[in-house]
DNA sequence: CGCCGATTTTGACATCCGTCAACGTCTGTC
DNA sequence: GACAGACGTTGACGGATGTCAAAATCGGCG
């Protein structure tokens, strides 16, 4: 029997919309796998032969400099595609930040099947396209904004994109959570360093703005004003 | 007669591929449109209806805050695709940067026609791969990159881009051409001042690595240096 | 050719953020 | 429960880039 009719993102991710039979035979050549935290799952710059749906858990893309900078360029949540399908290696690495399942094709499998079935390609383009804004307003972020305005930014964005994941159905987003990244890895998402996080982060705290009631939760305490400082 | 039939773009844009008889559907659908150097054809928050192919001259995509930051996001060249169809509606601004001609389309019938049509959503699809590919690189480049490798990133991307489009096809990238940015605009893709660019481009003329024989002229003097301090 | 406004360049200075270093605090293991 | 190592915080300082201001240059138009 197709493990996708119990999948808990079978409604989500780009497979939703197909048929009993097409979905078993998008079974036949996916598989499932589990990644651990810190794994990673395509390296930068291997023609990556892999694509993937996250099922459960957070990833991150991310391209680096030859002398180790390091920017964290997307983050994938359960029911994202991860990989670049249609014969172009994009030069990005795909890591783990928390324990993940996954539901990986080779991509010549996938791009076969994806090329015969015109709903999915349709759920994949729109899945793509809302990347791309979503990417876009990163930009402005990275260009223009401040730390300051970076840290408040990425924290409203933090509580809007794991309340969509969370068990609770999107009441809203939400005002306490579980940050999957360190310090380090938010200091990649924004360009900065992490220094500079410790400091905005211990600030807004400071201020009333937020709590930290450990080093990866964070509480939003007055929204507004988080709101106001995003700029 | 199909209008189509002739376009300079007709191989390389989104509707390469398309029988006679689609083609024609398409043309019906679409119009023709100049638009002039500094004007809009998408202004940022209006639920933008329109789509555009574009078949000649450059376009710039900006997103702005409040207090009136700017940030390009995208630029378009002949045969990009322009705008956001199926539903969502993306915070940003078109505006040309050279005199251009674009193909413009509603977007419920492009919507409408391109569901239709799997092979045009196929290509679609294919370009805001790349496009999104090409727009991560830039996150690195904006949240990593300093002025001067910033600016020297800029330079390779330009000749190679602007020989994509050029004429003469595709002998490699170009050592001249004529910038379609103004300094301010530069500034604005990289996430700089203009008293930065200015002084990075002084800086690079000085050390021999590159001429400036007008405003917006550029001519590349050593590419190996260049893609050094490049990074 | 000569003028005008826009654009670009250059300079002086300020500041935000990165760098380097020391210290503090978690978490898991024995 | 104590230790070790990773991770995070704090402080002092410097430098790259932004800000403000003025001068120089370009390009269009009479």
């Amino acid at each position: 029997m197709s493990t996708c009719e119990t999948c808990v993102v079978r409604n989500r991710a780009i497979c939703a919309g197909l048929e009993r039979d097409e979905l078993a035979l998008l079974n036949a050549i996916g598989r499932r796998r589990t990644v651990t935290a810190g794994e990673s799952l395509i390296w930068e710059d291997d023609d990556s032969l892999l694509v993937a749906n996250v099922i459960e858990g957070v990833l991150k893309l991310t391209t680096s400099t030859e002398d180790g900078r390091e920017q964290i360029v997307g983050v994938a949540y359960p029911a994202d595609f991860i990989g670049r399908p249609f014969g172009q290696t994009s030069r990005a690495s795909v890591v783990a930040l928390t324990d993940a399942r996954v539901c990986v094709f080779s991509r010549n499998d996938f791009d076969r099947f994806a090329r015969e079935h015109p709903e999915l390609e349709h759920k994949l383009l729109e899945r793509t396209l809302s990347e791309l804004d979503r990417t876009r307003s990163w930009m402005m972020l990275l260009g223009r904004k401040n730390a300051a305005e970076k840290i408040a930014t990425f924290l409203l964005e933090m509580s809007e994109r794991l309340a969509e994941t969370g068990c609770t159905p999107a009441f809203g987003p939400a005002d306490r959570f579980a940050l999957p990244f360190s310090r380090q890895q938010v200091a990649d998402v924004l360009g900065l360093t992490i220094e500079t996080v410790s400091r905005q982060f211990t600030r807004l705290k400071n201020e009333g703005v937020i709590d930290l009631p450990s080093r990866r939760e964070v509480e939003i305490l007055d929204r507004p004003a988080l709101k106001a400082l995003a700029g």
